[in-house]
DNA sequence: AATAAATGTTAATCTAGTTTAATATTATTT
DNA sequence: AAATAATATTAAACTAGATTAACATTTATT
């Protein structure tokens, strides 16, 4: 697979040259992993922010008493890394796991500065997809505190279709800060609503 | 009150030139508020991304019941700004009002462009900040998500001690997402405890 | 086709945190 | 100093969601 989809998606925010193209990419290397494979383990040194060409992952944290607890979901044309590691270059606190057969770009910490110094357009760029991640951050600490656990299902559903089908519930229960019991519960309730 | 807290924050990721200072100061404005008074609200498209000079703000969400959620507290040295609402002009879904009388850097959406091309190391600097804010904002998810009411407040406590004495008992229940009535039962028992 | 592993459901019991409502304390204004 | 407004505490009744445990279903493996 090319990196054509990463080509498409950057052409929304900034304008590459060719030659800058040609740069980018003697700078960035594409990877597969296998379904289950781990990109980063918490603990670890992040060294790379992945955007994600096929595939699906999950970005989680093991909490003291070995619960697991999903952040967040990457699909195509989303980007997935511990940016906490990754900017202090600093053990993980989260695991980055395949939950598909997965091609990523890999953006190599050792790279990036010369990236950014040979096409300073690309600072422009990640400032401006960084902005919006940290908006949806918020946005996602709004919901908990404001919206009922059936109704964070709902939002979820509404908003992330594609995503629902390709993950199993439990995991969903998980990326809601709920048990994958209360899930069930809640599915069933609205089975017998509509 | 003078830009320099916003020189020194900067020159911590950034070196600007004397001529470039001159630049700057030419495009940012410096205003005050008084207590009470409303930086941005629900609703209207936040024109400033602010740097906060002296005094304190607080960023919050009216929900339908007209439930108050306080989303962050700003004091010195920090930034406050409706994000979402800023990148996209579109309207805030927070509101950001002063809880002391408050001085701000205001950086206005319709100068910061002019800043990026003026000056490119600009887009360095908010690259790196924002970052930073994300990361942040990913980590109060993942406390949300593992820790009591009771350890999310020792650790606030812990970590924003300066915040603390500012600030009603009611806003910090609010901004760890629990009635104030529980947040008085956390704290006797704390007492108790030692 | 049979077995095992992974995923999903149901129901009873339990608990962290909410709600309501009354009262106490502290700060501000006259 | 008194009165008012703002903030904080306490306690009883309640509820959303957790826990536990048993069972059902679906998917993958041999």
């Amino acid at each position: 697979m090319t990196i054509e989809p990463l080509l498409k998606y950057m052409s929304n925010y900034i304008d590459l040259t060719s030659d800058e193209v040609v740069f980018l990419e003697s700078k960035i290397t594409v990877r597969k992993y296998l379904k289950g494979q781990y990109i980063v383990q918490q603990g670890d040194i992040c060294k790379f922010s992945c955007f994600v060409l096929s595939g699906c992952t999950k970005t989680f944290y093991m909490d003291g008493e070995g619960q697991e607890h999903i952040l967040m979901f990457s699909i195509e044309d989303w980007w997935t890394s511990d940016m906490g590691s990754f900017i202090t270059q600093t053990p993980a606190d989260f695991n980055i796991q395949c939950l598909e057969n997965s091609e990523l770009v890999m953006f190599s910490y050792d790279i990036i500065e010369d990236l950014y110094r040979e096409i300073p357009k690309l600072e422009r760029f990640f400032r401006q997809i960084i902005e919006k991640a940290f908006v949806a951050s918020q946005k996602r600490i709004v919901r908990n505190f404001s919206l009922s656990a059936k109704d964070q299902y709902l939002y979820f559903r509404d908003q992330y279709p594609l995503i629902e089908q390709r993950i199993p519930q439990y995991m969903i229960a998980s990326y809601l800060g709920i048990t994958k019991e209360f899930l069930s519960k809640i599915k069933s309730q609205l089975i017998l609503e509509q």
